[in-house]
Order: structure tokens, then C-alpha cells, then sequence
DNA sequence: ATTCTCAGATGACTTTGTCACCTGAATGAG
DNA sequence: CTCATTCAGGTGACAAAGTCATCTGAGAAT
């Protein structure tokens, strides 16, 4: 037996899922609010129960994945096993790995945001959080006293080598360099510098 | 009196401004095949006799943005006024002018292109004509052996500061840093490495 | 038991991309 | 100069998709 509001909980969730599944598979031009409804097993017009339009809903997946990535950063903070060179190969890692397994959604998560303000302001809390795991996990390896500084930097810089290479700018042949070794370079550059002044 | 080729010229000048207008002016939603024809004096049909469908034309619009910011680029580098650090210092702003006066047009610029081979074609070409000015300029700073490492690490980090800023996740109230003071810092100890080791 | 609430279904409207077809003027052959 | 041709552009039509008004039936509250 399912009660009413476990029942809406769980069409919810199927929404979103099926929301985030059909942006993974055929990109935003695949995600329609009839085929959402379908994969949910529900019709076109019942996700207006659970979301005002279609941004908000697109912004809710967003939340969600910035959620997860946020959770994924905070464990890798966490763990007492890692050194601090480690949670920030991890940390980044855990960002290009959304990037290049889940392309569109990287995307979405880092447009600007959509929808009515509740859908908005949640993505923005999410991003924030994410956000402060990783200037957490940075100020571990340069210090607090350069935090300010690099944290930023290396965030936006790493941002930019996924999305270039996610939209296929950084094709190999021309470049003739890795996204890897782009960020390996980076870091060195920040540690040293943070390192001598 | 105008000629037939003449006259369609004219009229798909008119179709790319009017494209470009309106992405900027009202994004991405703004830009439908209707309201191009109509800013550009023709009805909603007559696009298709200049491009194959919607995606064609706003690769070709992506196309030109980028042939203009590589004549940018190629003109500051031309330029025997300026000093190699200058040239680095106005290529990097012509950049983050275009993120910052035209959002929208920018991340199309750096969006998948999309619509028939020609189109994607054409934009590949002007984006591979940017890259390689910009490549040039930093060559002139670093020296031809550090280009194939930095060149890339700057461009990248450059369009990931510029991105994030024009997404609104670079608020100054969280980060308490500006997109000018990171592009100055990578800067900074991209010569640095350079000169050094 | 009755009434209320709300998730979901359905029909309808509007916008938009796209195509088939039509038209008139510039062009080129004779 | 005349006429057939080519082609830019206009028009009608259709399907897909977002959105809303309305309806319905099953759980929840009294």
C-alpha cells in the first residue's frame, strides 16, 4: 500500500531520473516533457504537478548532480587515508569525470540556472556546497593564506579544460597535449608557487 | 538595381545579423526562424534558401564570431607596437570582451557546432584560426618550446574564468577574487615557469 | 460515511521548425 | 527582343512540443 504522498515522492523521482536519463542518452533536444512523462510512466501533463515548467525541472537535475558532486568532494575531503595532493587529483578528477561520462549534464550544471526562484536557489546552494569542498580540499594543499588566490583559479582553469574538451576543442591532433597533463601542469604550477611566494 | 546574387547576399547578411541580434539581445529562446525573417525583412520560409535549417545557421553564426575574434587576435599579433606581453594581455581581453558583451553568442561560439558539414565545417576552420593566433602570441612570450604546454593550459583556463563568470558562478561575494586578478595570476606564473624550468 | 485534496489524465491552444508548392522577377539562349 | 529557365521568397500545412483548463478517481481528514 502506498500512500498518497509516497506515491507523488516516487513520480518525483522518476522524473528526474528519467529527465537526467534522456539528457545522457540524446542530449537537451531529447529531453521533452512527453518523453519524460513516458519513461516515468505517466503522461505529458502530470510533471506540472511536481515542477512549474520544464527549467525548473532541468534546474532540479542540475541541483541534483551538483548535489552528488558535492558529496563525492566532501568524501574525498574527509577521508583520513589521503594525503592532501591526493584529495585534490580526486577532487578534480571527480569534476572531469562528470564532464566527459555525462557531457550534457556537465553543461546544464554549469549554465546558468533557470526556472522559478525555488528551483534556482537550490541549484545555487548546490553549487555553492560543491564549491566549498573543493576550496576546502585546496587550502589543505596551498594554505589557507592562498586559498583566496589559487582555489579559484584551479577551479575555473580545470572548468575549462573539461568544457573545452567536452565540446571537442581540444582534439589531440591539433593540441597535441591531454587534458590530464594540462591539469598536471597546472597543479604543479600552483604548489610550487604557492610553495615560494 | 540590385542583381539576383546580389539580392540574396544581402539578404543573408541580414539573416546572420538578424540571428546575432537577437541571440544577444534576448538568448538563445529569443532566436526562432520567424522572428530572424521578420528582423531581417523576409518571412519565416525564406531562410531555408539560404541555409539547410535552423542548426546551419547558427553554426554559421558561431562561425563568424570566431573569424572575427581571430582577425582580432591576428591583428594585436601583427601589431610590431606592442610587446609580446601586451599582445598576450589584449588577445586574452578581446576573449573575455566577447564572454562579457555577448553571452550568449560566446557560448555558442564554444558549444558543439551543429546543423549540416558545411556549417560545422566552416566553424571548426574559424575556430582553429583563433586557436592558432592565440597559439602564435603565447609562443612569442614562453618560447616556441613551452607553446605546445602552455598555450593550451592558458586558453583553456582562460575560457573556463570567462565561462564561469559569464554563468554567474564567479560572484565576488563568494570568491572575494575577479576574473581579471585570476587571469593575471595565471599569467603570471605561466611566464614564470617558463623562464625558469 | 461524507467531503475534501490532490496526483494524474485528457483535450485544446499556441509557438515553432520544416516542407511542399506557388509566384514573380532576373537571366540567358535563340 | 522574346521566351523558357532558374531561383529567392511567400504561403499553406503539418507535426512536435510547452502549457493550461478541466475532469476524475483514490487516499486523507472530519
Amino acid at each position: 500500500m502506498v500512500s498518497r504522498v509516497e506515491s507523488a515522492a516516487a513520480t518525483r523521482r522518476a522524473l528526474l531520473d528519467a529527465a537526467a536519463g534522456l539528457l545522457d542518452s540524446g542530449g537537451p533536444g531529447a529531453v521533452t516533457l512527453r518523453a519524460v512523462g513516458a519513461r516515468a510512466g505517466v503522461t505529458r501533463g502530470a510533471p506540472y504537478r511536481h515542477f512549474p515548467d520544464k527549467d525548473s525541472l532541468l534546474t532540479a537535475v542540475a541541483a541534483e548532480a551538483l548535489d552528488r558532486l558535492a558529496d563525492q568532494v566532501q568524501a574525498v575531503r574527509a577521508d583520513p587515508r589521503l594525503s592532501p595532493a591526493d584529495k585534490l587529483h580526486m577532487g578534480l578528477s571527480a569534476l572531469m569525470t562528470v564532464g566527459r561520462r555525462q557531457p550534457h549534464l556537465y553543461r546544464l550544471m554549469f549554465t546558468h540556472p533557470a526556472g522559478d526562484p525555488a528551483a534556482i536557489h537550490a541549484a545555487k546552494q548546490a553549487g555553492d556546497r560543491a564549491m566549498g569542498e573543493f576550496l576546502g580540499i585546496v587550502g589543505g594543499v596551498v594554505g589557507a593564506e592562498h586559498t583566496r588566490r589559487f582555489a579559484p583559479l584551479l577551479l575555473t582553469s580545470v572548468h575549462g579544460i573539461t568544457d573545452m574538451e567536452v565540446n571537442g576543442h581540444l582534439s589531440a591532433d591539433k593540441w597535441h597535449i591531454t587534458a590530464e597533463e594540462l591539469v598536471t601542469t597546472l597543479v604543479a604550477m600552483i604548489d610550487r608557487q604557492a610553495r615560494s611566494g
